[in-house]
DNA sequence: TAATAATGACAACTGACTTGTCAAGTTGAG
DNA sequence: CTCAACTTGACAAGTCAGTTGTCATTATTA
């Protein structure tokens, strides 16, 4: 097994897992109602940021368009407050309400059990290397890029 | 930095970097003219297997339909090529064609020559690591069903 | 040999997003 | 101060990668 076929390996292997992670979240994210698009609106907010739509979607990387779209559902569902922006009048600052946070949490909780789970029986250690080597990654992949 | 927090982190790096892949393999399939679905109906095929357009539906884990509109255009487009199979009247053999296997050797050489870039600065005792993690990662997450 | 399942063609649908347009609000250059 | 250029939310349409449904034909199995 030569060094670049372990490369070759460890890209198509995090195509599966993010697959299989992916099958898994929105499993559980359909417990609580919620869809990705949800849960990633209120990380941002999570535990007491206060953005507007554009801002978030500026984050996320993805149209303004959805966000307000995904925000507008999560306002409505009592997941997210508005309050006046001193910025801008028209874009009000959104956070998490109670319920959302205690959503959010919710979905935390089952996140970490799965993710308990899923690390069990593999050394600190080896979790920790491939923490770094994946950051690398990322980093070597974003060289240049908005992270 | 808590044992759990990588888990958690790992996870998520996991997440943004099968994005940031995903980015980029989009761009350069885009150059030969293909999309992930064709890349991986080639790869099932890849070197010189011959399947039904059924066997690898269930093998990508997608359905039959979508692999078939694939395979067809896949077939119109002279990189698949299908035989008569003997088990099944209606349901040819499909292979790579030369030209199939030359593209998607040329998709293969676009992907090692990023993925050396990607590894270029990492250890290769971590990527052998990492991948090892991975492969328990994926292990665990897929107990009981279809890899 | 009759019921059941697998297959290819065709079409409709879905979900998660993007793109386009507009009117109201904001900013900055002169 | 003011006017052109930009930002924003609402609303609507489009897109993309898939799934689901239906049908007629072919295979399998009891």
């Amino acid at each position: 097994m030569t060094a670049s076929s372990d490369a070759y390996k460890t890209t198509w292997i995090i195509r599966r897992l993010f697959r299989a992670m992916a099958e898994k979240a929105d499993s559980y994210l359909q417990d609580s109602g919620m869809t990705a698009a949800d849960r990633a609106v209120m990380e941002f907010l999570y535990p007491d940021s206060a953005l507007t739509v554009p801002d978030i979607a500026r984050r996320y990387q993805v149209s303004r368009q959805h966000v307000q779209v995904t925000a507008n559902r999560l306002l409505e569902e009592g997941l997210l407050s508005s309050s006046d922006n001193p910025q801008h009048k028209r874009s009000p600052l959104l956070r998490l309400s109670d319920l959302g946070s205690n959503t959010f949490e919710e979905i935390r909780r089952n996140e970490n059990e799965l993710i308990e789970e899923l690390f069990s029986n593999i050394e600190i250690a080896d979790v920790a290397t491939t923490k770094r080597t994946l950051e690398t990654l990322l980093g070597n992949i974003n060289q240049g890029a908005i992270t």
